[in-house]
DNA sequence: TGCGATTGATAACCGCTGTTTATCAATAGA
DNA sequence: TCTATTGATAAACAGCGGTTATCAATCGCA
């Protein structure tokens, strides 16, 4: 039995007719009734009661009927459904962030995915680096990255979509905190709380602005992410250096300051050239409208 | 597309392996190759991702594969569904029942017919007079037809399950009621309370039972079916001759007494011979446990 | 009653396409 | 480097689904 047997079947029952259901059908037909045929001689049941004047659905062919008509509209629904998945308008989507990217950026990116491609389910991992996140990406346990270049390796292709500088995060009740703007030099000998130092790119760049500012706070302690370090600020244990984004999360005791000659570090959308799906390629060109490129400095 | 795609696709997705999967199917490895290509082209989307080495299932793929199963199971549910109406074991049966049959008879047959064949449905049609039953039979408004010979027309097939005799219904406190049996005579000159006179094969057998014991009783009232013809007897409107089976339906103030010397009347399963259908025939097989052949008298 | 129109079945022929056989290219393992 | 394995490719074949031509049966109408 194929699927053609169905189609005729069900084209027939519904006109009564095996001539109208072979013109519906595009075919002759004499190939119509030696279908049905076929089909009944399997199935060892008349489904249509035929005289040479009027077609009758039998009861058994009333049953068949619904039943061909499910599986026909199962198998549409089913094809319809892996089309959406060829132009990745639905599927897994697993998206990595860094730090604090994910407060600043997930809500966005969250709710223009959810109106444009509601079909595309989110898993989202957070507070990846940026060589982790490449590794994944690689593997394809990531499909897409929100993460700090560099990337590492030809295979990663990224498109930067936010350079942010860098600010201070420092106690409410701290001398800096009275000055709108703080000059890099004003940090003197100011104990530092720093991020996780390998592999963490915004780690790179605070380094890279103490030594041009020709400072080298004493560095006590390490954090494992934006909100650690923070809540270590808020403790008194030292100040802070953290992308501008990280103002996406409040703390209680802690309050931010433009850093004047600091670095800036980017953010940036990765993905796997190589396996990159459908699927990804929709959502980057969907995030292009919420996230447009941004010139690198 | 065809079922044909769909069960070597099912076939080459479980293997993970296109030459034992041919083997499978029965069909030579070219040809599964060139039929899954096919069904990726018709749907755009990659379903297999193949190396030289191995076969792996690609995301897309793994949703097709389930809607595919979904699909064969939905047929194969559907096929053994109409192969179980073509065999008569499942389907609808309307089922006519003639005065107190239904009583007497309706029960037995239910219970036999839920334990043999579960999936045949009943629709059940009482108080149906042998006439009318045959001409429901004819048209197919009916299946099978208990009621009691003679049927009307060749085309009514029949076999007879029960010989019944009369017996007389009177109430308690009547005179006839202190015997154990009753003679025909005896009734004489009570007031006979009979069924409607058209049609009813049994008026007719009461009929002749009381021309032959010489008696012409008055018939002052009649009834459409026993259970009002008992409630009339109850009534002291008059004493009833009704068929055995009558007992199954007990009236307060109404009791049955043996009649001697009455007719007897018959009780037939009935059948048109052109349309019997597989369900019909089935059911027939059934009861003829049940209810077994009765030598006609 | 008879004729024509309609409708599904049948028969014979045809051609597409699904299948096979033979072979190749690529890769993993020894 | 050689061999075995695996899927893809090419060409030839054949089965079968489709078409055309025709028939048989029935209904409508005169």
């Amino acid at each position: 039995m194929e699927l053609r047997h169905l189609r005729y079947f069900v084209t027939v029952a519904e006109t009564c007719h095996f001539g109208r259901a072979a013109e519906r059908l595009h075919v002759a037909q004499p190939a119509l009734s030696h279908t049905i045929r076929q089909l009944e001689d399997e199935l060892g049941v008349v489904l249509l009661a035929r005289t040479t004047r009027q077609v009758r659905v039998t009861p058994a062919g009333e049953f068949f009927l619904a039943e061909a008509r499910r599986v026909l509209a199962g198998l549409d629904v089913g094809v319809r459904g892996v089309r959406r998945i060829g132009e990745g308008k639905r599927g897994l989507l697993r998206v990595g962030f860094t730090g604090t990217a994910a407060f600043s950026h997930l809500p966005r990116l969250a709710r223009a995915l959810a109106q444009r491609v509601p079909d595309v389910e989110l898993e989202i991992r957070a507070d990846l680096l940026t060589a982790e996140q490449c590794e994944r990406l690689r593997t394809g346990t990531l499909g897409i990255g929100v993460l700090r270049p560099p990337v590492t390796g030809d295979d990663i292709g990224f498109r930067v979509i936010e350079s942010e500088p860098l600010v201070l995060a420092v106690p409410a009740d701290h001398r800096l905190a009275a000055e709108p703007v703080v000059a890099m030099a004003e940090m003197r000998s100011e104990p530092l709380v720093t991020y996780d130092r390998r592999n963490s790119v915004v780690y790179d760049a605070v380094a890279r602005s103490c030594r041009e500012a020709g400072l080298t706070p004493p560095q006590l302690h390490e954090a494992s992410g934006t909100a650690v370090l923070l809540a270590l600020v808020a403790g008194g244990l030292g100040v802070g250096v953290v992308p501008a984004s990280a103002r996406a999360l409040p703390l209680a005791g802690v309050v931010f300051r433009d850093l004047a000659g600091a670095a800036t570090v980017e953010l940036a959308l990765a993905w796997h050239r190589e396996t990159r799906s459908p699927l990804v390629t929709t959502v980057l060109d969907v995030l292009e409208d919420v996230f447009p490129t941004t010139e690198s400095t």
